[in-house]
DNA sequence: AGATTGAACATTTCATTGATTATTCAGTTC
DNA sequence: GAACTGAATAATCAATGAAATGTTCAATCT
């Protein structure tokens, strides 16, 4: 059985136990149990069980990426309207995920405290998409902006509320989306007044 | 000697322990002693300790919101300026104080956990400058925006980041400072393509 | 010889308990 | 009788150590 096919194993049996009971309450005994080896053998496969945690939501968030990268590129809409998917899906799953779950949101804690880097490199791919939506809307004519990598960064700034809203506040789902919509108003169109026409378009009204 | 003379003495004297040793490190008895009275008198003039705290927090940033005040309004500058001014005092204030000062960030700490209502209501005094600076720069004719309330709203969502930047990262001040530059210019000028007169003005350039 | 084990080790967690301290209030003072 | 006290009370914190658990590695197996 080659290393990588027993990795998964250690990752499934990992899965189950962790969404089941907690990871503080799942024992490195109890996962290489479950698959048939002695506690020693797991650290031939991983260096520790924060790894173990980290190699779940590493798979569980690069499909999560992928379905962004997805919304990233919808036929039929335009730029605006993906931005606007791309920032609701990622409020939308973390706040479903760490809602109704509290073992995945034991999860996320012992990460983001343990594992910093981590939260980073998620922010760093999606702003690999950030600017891909950038580049393609000023081809399209529907943004505009200076230094695109630098652009993607002030949007996540700006939207770092919604990406982990229950470190800030608690509010509720639609009060956040709410909110968010109306960042997003901001971000696209600014404080100074400028042509009108698009601001109709976004079936928005001003006094 | 009056009521709120006594409330006075009692909180000088909180703040000189509070400052020095800490907020836990303080005990009722030793304010009580520098107050030449019984501990048990203290709850006479507060409810309890937290209170204390509570009172040398407001009367601290009632003097900052004063502050604030005068930067929305101060004279020889546009509302992009003072919007500016505004958002870089918030941060430049709130880091200086946790950075350099581990009292403070421990009473910020406790109140900001037991008392929630206290940061809503930073929240919304801070709002109050922010709307009238935005009706003050529609008159101008240097922002537009339907909801002024909402839009106040929206601005301080935008610039959560930077009003508790220890909670997030252990990012600079340079670095915040550089990322609430561009955070205000997407707010301000936003992705839309539009007149180019308003950016030069702030001298920025467009590829 | 490389894979695997499981007992040994080191670290963390947890409950227990003793001490400290916030808070109360019956009693004292003026 | 209103202001105040300080001992009594209740809540919290810190120290302790025992149990549990993550990790290592010498010995064993294939």
């Amino acid at each position: 059985m080659s290393k990588d096919k027993v990795r998964g194993q250690i990752v499934e049996a990992a899965k189950k136990r962790f969404s089941h009971f907690g990871y503080s309450k799942t024992t490195m005994a109890e996962v290489a149990g479950d698959c048939c080896m002695s506690p020693g053998n797991l650290y031939r496969f991983f260096p520790g069980k924060l790894d173990i945690a980290e190699a779940i939501a590493t798979e569980d968030y690069e499909k999560h990426l992928e379905h962004l990268r997805k919304l990233a590129v919808t036929p039929g809409k335009n730029e605006r309207e993906r931005l606007h998917d791309l920032l609701f899906e990622e409020l939308r799953r973390t706040y479903h995920k760490l809602e109704k779950d509290p073992r995945a949101f034991e999860m996320a804690n012992v990460i983001a405290h343990e594992r910093p880097e981590f939260a980073n490199w998620m922010l760093a791919n999606e702003r690999k998409i950030l600017v891909s939506l950038l580049e393609e809307a000023e081809q399209r004519g529907e943004f505009q902006c200076a230094d695109k990598e630098l652009t993607a960064e002030m949007i996540q700034s700006a939207t770092m509320k919604f990406r982990y809203p229950q470190l800030w506040s608690k509010l509720t789902l639609p009060k956040l989306e709410v909110e968010l919509e109306g960042v997003l108003s901001l971000l696209v169109n600014g404080l100074c007044p400028h042509a009108q026409a698009k601001r109709e378009k976004m079936g928005e009204t001003v006094a």
